[in-house]
DNA sequence: TTGTACGCGTTATCAC
DNA sequence: GTGATAACGCGTACAA
């Protein structure tokens, strides 16, 4: 409510005084910065973030911008609970926004955040040569990719090693003897998925194991298409003896489609899911699942964004975090 | 980039005939207005959010704040869904903090959404006389509390008749013929956690079955504490046959807690949860639950914020939305 | 060390 | 119907 013009009043000083004791303090005398600071505490000033961040220069706006695909999927939460952390103990506010996998929704979002002049925009790319974030990137707002990235681009990002997770996954059914094991996974425009399958692939072929393409079901990424695709897969005339599904959500409709076929888990069907969950214990039966560091994929994000900020000019950076096999109790 | 001088200029018009083709066509001369929009498009031209929210007056920021304790809570991520549906479909953008239940840090966010010139904030408060959230209203930011609510407030509010969510779940229980019964909930000073417990307790008058004080535990709402507070009621000389726990991460760590010690539910231990949970039918067993309207709630929020904002001296408005006993494997 | 004055991109109030 | 111009609250050259 009171501004810059109200504590200089009440301190006897001039705005600009003002201003320095919150932005460089050393460059005001002492007592004067008492004088100034009594009269903000005495006002319960507070700095409008809206002036500030109209006249600031990139980086200093204490803003950033995060879009995900669905805050409902505990694996994008875990994300942006780091995001936030990070932000929080640097003092910069998150915008947070849904793109729902949908181009136009992302765009709106991406153009609202320049509009509100974020330092920078963490996000997944909704497909690896996605449009909108390009030109963002290229109109010099500093990105950062998480999750997902873009094919051929120099834009900072945080991945994990999709291939080798699924590889030990598939590995991992394979191990334990089965041999007629089904995917489900995503479209290929978007890396994970993509990443995924090849590991999956490759695990089948250091073992003998032709693939089978009727095995291969491409889903969203969302619990019903889970429970779809895991029923087709049952439902073949050979169906497998395993599932590999390369996403969390999904991973429980396949659980969900196995009951319902009255089929038990790992006795009639073993199963192995992605991106793990914080309840996979508490479900029937306890679901082995690739753990992504979700929390550190958000967290290392915003350092590297933050630190891009310092530093608009150097490299761009690029993490690969390695995912675990957790060994429960479905396969 | 561009900006409405820019604009102007390309247009051959004074700045102010621009921003009156944004925000008053009407009063601008067709052959003017198209000239300008010409040039708008030509420039790829985009109004700053955050020179348009210095200027204007509340209600017309476009900007919503929301502060709930844990994204990582299926529970509030429904709301924070809601709540962005409503956002996005009026053009609003939302600010999304985490409080952890923790008043520095909810008063920090109160702060900074103050700060951004929000046009109206959503939040739970942490507990039910929460100063923080009552000052700032005070000061003029319309507020809507959500799922929690306020004593002696009359700021908008959205709430579900937690008592009767409760009653409903025990009553249930004592149906199928328990009689000792266990309740883990949250401290009295959260409504909901109070609200559940007198729902609880009513429910057991009503049968004619005492309240045994030992069979009452207090905890956080989160999942470790259910996992320890089961395990508690568990291991009494005499421990309950059947648990209503009042919050769904609780209800998971029950879950945990009862397969610890080797028990079956509902052979064993009954089991009922609160808030629901989107993997309730893939967990073991499939958990009854009193699923509470969250979304609903969300959108309910956003609509009577926004609706407050085109009306700043209506009378408060108080919702109270039904929660619905689902009924499962658990009990 | 401190103060004056301008600009950030808008909106709104005047005149014309 | 349109154009100057004064705010909004702040940061920062530049002057003192």
């Amino acid at each position: 409510m009171s501004s810059l013009t109200d504590v200089a009043k009440a301190a006897g000083v001039s705005i600009a005084t003002v201003s320095r004791v919150i932005s460089h303090p050393d460059k005001v005398a002492p007592h004067t910065q008492l004088a100034v600071r009594k009269a903000m505490k005495e006002l319960g000033y507070q700095p409008n973030r809206v002036a500030r961040r109209l006249r600031q220069r990139g980086g200093k706006r204490h803003l950033l911008g995060l879009i995900i695909p669905d805050i409902q999927n505990p694996f994008f939460a875990e994300i942006a609970r780091g995001v936030e952390d990070v932000a929080y103990a640097n003092q910069f506010a998150v915008m947070l926004c849904n793109s729902d996998e949908n181009l136009e929704k992302e765009s709106f979002y991406l153009d609202v955040m320049r509009a509100e002049s974020v330092d920078g925009i963490i996000l997944p790319p909704i497909n690896d040569r996605d449009l909108a974030v390009t030109k963002i990137a290229e109109s010099g707002i500093p990105i950062v990719t998480v999750d997902r990235s873009l094919s051929n681009s120099t834009i900072d990002k945080v991945e994990v090693d999709n291939r080798q997770g699924a590889f030990d996954a598939v590995a991992h059914l394979i191990k334990v003897g089965h041999r007629r094991i089904g995917l489900i996974t995503s479209r290929v425009t978007i890396s994970t998925g993509r990443d995924r399958k090849l590991g999956y692939e490759q695990a089948l072929a250091a073992n003998d194991i032709a693939v089978t393409p009727d095995y291969i079901r491409i889903g969203d990424y969302k619990q019903a298409s889970g429970v779809t695709l895991a029923d087709e897969l049952l439902a073949l005339p050979v169906p497998p003896t395993a599932l590999f599904v390369a996403n969390n959500l999904m991973a429980v409709g396949a659980i969900e489609a196995i009951h319902k076929r009255g089929l038990n888990i790992p006795r009639d069907v073993a199963l192995i899911g992605f991106d793990d969950l914080p309840w996979a214990d508490a479900l029937d039966p306890p679901l082995t699942m690739v753990r992504q560091p979700a929390y550190e994929v958000g967290r290392a994000a915003a350092e590297l964004l933050l630190k891009r900020l310092g530093n608009p000019n150097s490299p761009s950076a690029w993490l690969r975090l390695r995912p675990r096999l957790i060994l429960r109790k479905s396969c």
